[in-house]
RNA sequence: GCAGGCAUAGCUUAGUUGGUAGAGCGGUCGGCUGUUAACCGGCAGGUCGCAGGUUCGAUCCCUGUUGCCUGCGCCA
């Protein structure tokens, strides 16, 4: 491998495929993305992490050695390339770099992706399809969400917090945590941040936190990862309504954000930024009884009591082309912390994406009374003791308050129109698979 | 967890109503080309997932097993 010379001065490809920089000598680093070649003429497309950008090196422009190692580079390998850049309408992106010297840093082994590839394949070799178009883009665009959430959060005066991971109680049912072995006693890796943010709020108010959140269900879908990344938000004397409006505000922060700032990476995966341009809080609100209504009326059968299943949540949001809120599930299938007004429903909320990707936040008003967070613990089947640090948010300044659980990846796939969830994240944790 | 499907060269696959297999890409050698994972030709590359069973003979049929994929349930 060749020693790069300190001092030298790169560019990078996205500062420099502008029209101001035409005819400019540029000297640039990156990753052989493709490789053609023939007798006079041979072209790579180098990438750098920024974009790519065809090169072009002439047999006569070149020595006879240099033009013939050109010709034999491999995809993948590493290179600095040196040249002028031109405007051309024959390459790739319209611009591309006449190579008047390179170096190759590392020359590659033969690279094991080509053209045709299985899903399994291309999990199996995850550590080198993250250098695809695809994963990279998606990795920006996932990127750009957050730092739209948390410019959102800042101005809303909310603070980041950091709960931990390592949880001695589970939050909602104990079948579908991960349990590890904590210095001799069982302990489980975190599946919401929830009941940390709860007692976060009597701090500070209003708090927020992005962690992972780890889910052992055995669960076989195109939406389901064992590890997510999770943002969830809490507040202080806030209602369900109160609640909703700061969900529909950071929703639209964050695909306004991505559509300002990440076009190219959106139109190639498939989304028009404008259309995200377009959806702008607030959302559309109904209730779980008027969502029943619709859903049987589009010949999917449901009723009342049940959860949503993934045919229900896909005639509801099919034909929309906005998120839209389901209030007011039955109290009976909801989670023991949320409150309830009438005995009958939850304060709680359910928004859904729109063209069918579904579910992407999880929401409610938490139950102040005591007496009912204790008779749902007890139907739950869960061990009072082990909520006692909860109860005692009941007994010093009990107030009103609200929060809500969004899934990142969730959002990832309705924002950049993917199939399977697990091209929102760079080595995605599914049932059968933890490598690489 | 339930239901269905798949497993043949490095990758993507065709095929054999049971007689041990072809192709494209990739590799390699050569030709051609301002190419867009281009095209043309030569060559190399396969104990047909694994273990049993039936059979004169199994990659093909049967049983088991492992891995993967899809759908459902569960959720964010």
């Amino acid at each position: 491998m060749k020693k790069i010379e300190s001092g030298t001065k790169f560019s990078s490809i996205d500062e420099i495929i502008k029209p101001r920089f035409a005819g400019k000598k540029v000297k640039l680093r990156g990753w052989v993305h493709r490789q053609r070649s023939g007798k006079k003429i041979a072209f790579i497309v180098l990438r750098d992490g920024t974009d790519i950008l065809q090169c072009t090196a002439k047999k006569s422009e070149l020595s006879e050695e240099k033009y013939e190692e050109f010709c034999n580079i491999k995809y993948e390998s590493s290179i600095i390339v040196f040249g002028t850049l031109e405007k051309d309408d024959r390459a790739p992106n319209g611009y591309e770099l006449h190579i008047e010297n390179f170096e190759i840093i590392h020359l590659a082994e033969t690279f094991p992706i080509s053209k045709d590839q299985s899903e399994a394949f291309l999990l199996d070799i995850r550590h080198l399809w993250v250098r695809s178009q695809k994963l990279t883009q998606s990795a920006r665009v996932k990127a750009k969400l957050m730092e739209g959430a948390r410019n959102f959060f800042k101005k809303q005066g909310y603070l980041e917090v950091w709960p931990p991971i390592i949880t001695g109680s589970s939050c909602e049912g104990g079948s579908t945590l991960f349990e590890l072995d904590y210095f001799g006693k069982p302990a489980f890796l975190s599946q919401s941040a929830q009941l940390y943010l709860e007692t976060l709020i009597f701090a500070h108010k209003k708090v927020f936190a992005l962690t992972p959140s780890f889910r052992a269900e055995k669960s076989r879908t195109t939406r389901h990862l064992a590890e997510y990344w999770h943002l969830e938000a809490e507040a202080a004397f806030l209602d369900l309504n109160g609640i909703m409006d700061l969900e529909d505000e950071l929703v639209t922060a964050m695909i306004h954000k991505v559509a300002r700032d990440e076009k190219k990476s959106l139109i190639s995966l498939g989304r028009k930024p404008k259309d995200l341009l377009e959806i702008k809080a607030p959302f559309e609100r109904i209730r779980y009884d008027e969502a029943i209504d619709i859903i049987n009326s589009k010949g999917v059968k449901i009723e009342w009591g049940e959860d949503f299943g993934t045919g229900h949540e896909r005639a509801l949001t099919k034909d929309l082309k906005s998120p839209i809120h389901v209030t007011h599930f039955p109290r009976q299938i909801k989670a023991f912390y949320m409150k309830t007004l009438d005995g009958k429903t939850a304060e709680c909320n359910d928004l859904l994406a729109p063209e069918g990707f579904g579910e992407i936040i999880g929401s409610s008003q938490r139950e102040e009374d005591i007496k009912i967070i204790t008779e749902n613990l007890l139907r739950d089947g869960s061990d009072i003791a082990d909520y006692e640090w909860y109860l005692d948010l009941r007994r010093y300044g009990s107030v009103q308050h609200s929060g809500f659980g969004l899934g990142i990846e969730r959002v990832m796939r309705w924002v950049c129109n993917l199939e399977h969830i697990r091209d929102t994240i760079a080595y995605p944790r599914v049932m059968n698979r933890s490598t690489p």
